[in-house]
DNA sequence: CTCGGCAGTTAGAGCGCTCTCACAGTTAGA
DNA sequence: TCTAACTGTGAGAGCGCTCTAACTGCCGAG
């Protein structure tokens, strides 16, 4: 069954391939009538444009490159339902990459997605060195998400993890507690900055001596360790302030099991607000980003960037870095501590 | 700048174009020496082959989709998981699409796949009416993952979900319960068989006068309306078997708002075993399906059929089925109904 | 009438690669 | 020594499309 081409069609309707070219690409200095026929035909013969061939003669793809860190995370797919919304209406296909976790297969994604001549790369919580993104980032333009870089060739959009830290900090002092453990992220995006907000913040309310940071690693399994590590010590801290949801559960879940409650033994907040924060059964305070502006700002961005193509000096000017305003949820895991 | 083409990297290393070709393809018929310079020569001018023209003159991509129909269910994440594994050590790349939860986002990305020249399709959970995927699969091998589809041309991995409900019912009967609700997945991938399942089995073991089942969604809302539904009712059911994981999550979390204990005044049992059971605050018991093994199967099913290509008939032999067993996983939210 | 101008259409040269085939060089078999 | 069988290399014809430039009618202006 050989597919059909646009010279099949062209036969069909009696013109030349070049006029079938031109309605596909619906240019208008095509007749209504020739038009018609054209289209008539294509649809008869069930024809598909190959999309291989007409970027290898266009130089472009109209196709987009978003790379996820982790399928396994909640907090990409409402990246990827903002990026995807803005995409529809822009007429820009996207592909997806699955990172999985590793700096590796990130690679793997991107050499791939450059052998498929997109026209621009999304990254989203990508763990890759700076310097090997910004080498991406010498042939196709290049958005990180969710994680900042100082670069002039890779733009980003990220939320400010510093304040979000802080915002939760300020929340849990406010309620009274002055002893705020803080269970760290590791290598992951974002990790840095929401250590350093955590740090700073105590600092600032001068509780720098309770200031107190355990090593973990945005998975559940950190967020019970760090409870069990706490449990060792002496004295259990009034609150924890976790990198991301999921440790902040595994901590909850922890605490309950030693017969400690949350949030009236301990208080809990959590970052990233997931889904799974939500959930009423687990209802943990924590920091929202607007994920979903997110992907649609990056998608802007990235598209504004390919616009400018063409026009003179192009890559002259140095990209742009959105940071958005993260936002406390208070829910139930926080509440001021038992009077002594 | 320019793209580095094959041709150029010729010239650097005073080959033909050709025999660059050879090389980059692997191809044992080049001498050592030749591959050395060739090799040498792509390296140090960062060439990297054009998949669009290589693709446009082999006709094969080596390169599948993977269709995803929700981004936000981590059931997916482990299917793509296994199929991942297994592309990479057969060569194959992965282009993954968004199908957003609706049949035509799921279309959308079918026809990008096919312009894409992809050299098969799995869908996974898709919910695309059959013809539509039957359409696609006369085009290109397609197999679809977590969704039973009686074709002759579209191959099929799932569990057997019939069974799986049954496993879920027998377990709560032979803890002693008698009056067991099920919530229903509506017209989600698998709801129709669970539902089936669970009646055959409530038949089977004579208690077919208290089966009763609540309609939903395969979401949390859905678990925690028919918890409402019941309340509202006279008799509270000593157990509820719900559609998915999701969903019991919300009646869990509604029976408890409503002072009831799971499990100690209902049992209940959920389904998909998805990372959310597992977390030991929620402690689900769950119907496990082998999420990797199937999303492994489906790959090598597919690839077989490729490899099948160039043979005489190749698609006279109707397509394989698997299915897979499905397997119960008890944890803290099942226990003997307390004595009346 | 002739002629530019314009809309609509077409021919033809690639895009960067693969792949068949012919050929050169080398070794083994008769 | 000659041929057969390999192994490695090069030329050239596409793959299915886009895009530039040129062509064809047909109109109104001069």
């Amino acid at each position: 069954m050989r597919r059909v081409t646009m010279e099949d069609v062209a036969a069909q309707a009696g013109v030349s391939r070049a006029l079938v070219s031109l309605v596909m690409r619906d240019s208008p200095r095509v007749s209504d009538a020739s038009r018609r026929i054209v289209q008539d035909a294509a649809a008869k013969m069930g024809y598909r444009p190959n999309l291989m061939a007409r970027n290898l003669a266009s130089r472009r793809t109209m196709t987009l490159g978003l790379l996820l860190n982790d399928l396994h995370n909640p907090w990409f797919a409402e990246i990827a339902d903002g990026i995807h919304d803005e995409a529809d209406t822009h007429g820009y296909r996207i592909i997806l990459g699955n990172g999985r976790r590793s700096a590796s297969h990130e690679d793997d994604v991107l050499e791939s997605f450059l052998s498929f001549q997109v026209d621009g790369i999304i990254v989203a919580g990508c763990r890759l060195a700076p310097k090997r993104i910004e080498a991406v980032a010498r042939e196709v333009p290049v958005v990180s998400v969710g994680r900042a870089l100082r670069s002039r060739t890779v733009a980003t959009v990220n939320s400010d993890d510093r304040v979000g830290a802080r915002v939760a900090v300020e929340h849990l002092v406010s309620l009274g507690h002055r002893a705020i453990v803080h269970v760290d992220g590791g290598h992951g995006a974002g990790a840095a900055p929401r250590r350093a907000g955590y740090l700073a913040t105590m600092k600032d309310l001068g509780l720098e001596r309770h200031a107190r940071i355990i090593p973990g690693d945005f998975t559940e399994a950190a967020g019970v360790e760090a409870v069990e590590e706490l449990l060792a010590g002496r004295a259990i801290p009034t609150a924890l302030f976790t990198a991301n949801d999921l440790s902040a559960i595994g901590a909850l879940d922890r605490l309950e099991q030693a017969g400690l409650s949350v949030p009236d033994d301990v208080s809990l907040v959590g970052y990233d607000n997931t889904a799974l924060a939500g959930l009423h059964h687990i209802s943990l305070t924590t920091v929202d980003q607007p994920r979903e502006e997110m992907g649609r700002v990056a998608f802007k961005s990235l598209v504004d960037r390919l616009a400018d193509r063409g026009t003179p000096s192009p890559s002259a000017a140095p990209v742009a870095h959105h940071v958005m305003s993260p936002e406390l949820i208070v829910r139930r895991t926080t509440r001021a501590p038992a009077s002594p």
